[in-house]
DNA sequence: AGGTTATCTGCAATCGTTCTCAGTAACGAG
DNA sequence: CTCGTTACTGAGAACGATTGCAGATAACCT
């Protein structure tokens, strides 16, 4: 009934299965009409898996990302997958932000896909050496572990984004300049807390310790972030949020504590989001081109697989540009002193 | 160097590659111990593709979705990755809404995958009867085709939420209320909007053609649809939005037209979204779990690998359910009249 | 017609497993 | 001592394609 091989399509026509194969692999061959016909009539496909074991290559490219539902990734995913092209195809590995289950599924990996695009966990990840040390080529998108530099990256200029940030907070005024970061065992944890702190530093602003907490790049992780931001006994008067879900929580933490903003906190995002004109006031962040990201990641992978694995690591860097929208504005205390100035 | 086979690992012990492939499938052999460690030793891993090729399985399951980038693919995508088990991955195929790509991607599949969860792009598909016809097991999620009946799947009650949606603003006194669609060539289109005709009829309410417009799920559709909307002669006083993605591009031409929510205009989206109570003012919506829905299906799909696929198709129908928060309230011309009731 | 290419063809080995089948060893029962 | 049973083993045939090799056919030139 269901299985037709290519052995039957051979005798159907009456030829042997090499013509067939070479037919399949754009040979010219003698009855290529026959042979379309006879593949059309049979209903005939290719085993994807005989294929595979031959010529030891499956066209699956693996693309591991921590979170699916985090919209940044979704747009990483995206974007790969708009540049994976006609023969190849996706693979994804969802780690739900839990270490075991990224380790279980990358051991899976190995012999099923061609490659693979990762968002790995963590900076202290062992994984990727373990790949490659089979000879399954890795690309790293927007973070990297610590031995990073041997393959290649598309990330983003994490440090940058957060110095322009917090400069922007400070040129308005601000001095007390809290910043709710992500993990610093990530790439972006530690880059953009490395921009906060470079900014406060060059303003010749003393980082209090009580002002940078480290959170979890979650949702809930801000809503707590903000939470203990604001019952502190100076609290900021302005904020820098780590990435897009970290935000959300934390404007819900003003919302339910009825703190306004911005005219009593300014808050600014790292990771635009789809409806940042939408809140009330509409949310300043630092954003950058995501689904570009995911794209670039797959074009360095397929390059270096069409090159037959010989390419050397590139680093890749997509920029990242201010977005300015309503949340941030002069800190409450000088505030009256300035508006005069901006009214003139 | 790289690739260690069963017959390497055999010699090294000195016993058949039967008895590797017998350990392997957890059969008790006498040189448990040697094997074990020769593996280790040598890093072997069994290749997937001999194994796919002999078992004729490949433990991938397919999902293929219209886009990532929308949350609610991306939680359904979530839940189904939740339940997927230990032995088996996940294959995501992203449309992009482009009939084309989805029709290549769907003939990539056969013999790559186990089997397909899939959202269609519209009911009138061939291809799902076509793999059937192969085989390959389907399991339709939030979407089937015309033959839907035939397969299992993972529905949401539509056409009650979409009655719950409008019944809700016929409730507050609204009776010029409009609907943005999606495709009716969709379920979800269709259904959403034969909801919508019902709890007009059953308030006797007259259809206007005017007030219907079958957009076509995008942010930027939503956006269109709502300025014809607002241009329209007599205006309606409350919108119905059957999407998380057009209610968000609503949004953004009101805001843009500066009408005000919900004095001048009550919207309900389907679909919750994230942020939805961020906004100004929160977004009243109906709900349902699409990350259950994700899991649901690949559950199905799972028990029906497991049987063997002797299965006979199942029909699960997640709930919806109304969130109230502030984007409905009285229609401005009987704002005045009602509130004193409300006010008691 | 005969020789030399240029094309195309089939045979058979190969990829790394799984699985059937026949066979061996150990052991207790008769 | 023989037989039956249990518990494991190895040889070898698949699975469905690709590909090197050598042979066959046709085409072309002298």
């Amino acid at each position: 009934m269901s299985t037709v091989t290519i052995t039957d399509v051979a005798k159907h026509v009456g030829v042997s299965v090499a013509t067939i194969s070479r037919y399949l692999s754009g040979f010219t061959v003698r009855n290529q009409e026959q042979i379309r016909e006879a593949i059309i009539e049979l209903n005939y496909r290719p085993s994807a898996a005989a294929r595979n074991l031959k010529s030891g290559r499956t066209g699956i490219i693996a693309i591991v990302v921590p979170d699916i539902t985090n919209p940044f990734f979704a747009s990483i995913v995206e974007g790969a997958e708009s540049a994976v092209g006609e023969d190849r195809m996706i693979l994804l590995v969802n780690t739900g932000d839990s270490r075991e289950r990224e380790e279980k599924a990358l051991s899976q990996l190995f012999g099923r896909v061609d490659g693979v695009i990762m968002a790995p966990l963590t900076e202290d990840e062992q994984g990727p050496s373990f790949f490659s040390q089979f000879g399954l080529p890795i690309v790293f998108v927007d973070r990297v572990t610590k031995d990073g530099e041997k393959f290649s990256s598309v990330l983003t200029d994490n440090a940058k984004g957060a110095q322009i940030a917090t400069e922007y907070l400070i040129s308005q005024g601000h001095r007390k300049i809290a910043m709710i970061g992500g993990p610093c065992s990530t790439t972006p944890g530690k880059k953009r807390a490395d921009g906060y702190r470079t900014a406060l530093t060059k303003a010749e602003i003393t980082l209090l310790n009580e002002h940078f907490i480290e959170s979890d790049f979650s949702e809930a992780g801000g809503y707590a972030a903000m939470c203990q931001l604001l019952e502190i006994d100076s609290p900021p008067t302005a904020v820098f949020v780590a990435n897009n879900l970290m935000t959300i929580g934390a404007l819900h933490a003003l919302r339910d504590r009825g703190v306004s903003i911005p005219s009593e906190i300014s808050i600014i995002g790292f990771d635009d989001l789809e409806f940042a004109e939408l809140i009330n006031p509409p949310l300043t962040v630092i954003a950058r081109d995501a689904r570009l990201q995911g794209s670039q990641a797959m074009d360095l992978m397929i390059k270096h697989l069409n090159n037959g694995g010989a390419t050397p690591p590139e680093h890749s860097m997509v920029d990242v540009h201010l977005v300015e929208r309503g949340s941030c504005a002069l800190p409450r205390e000088s505030q009256k002193i300035r508006s005069n100035k901006i009214d003139h």
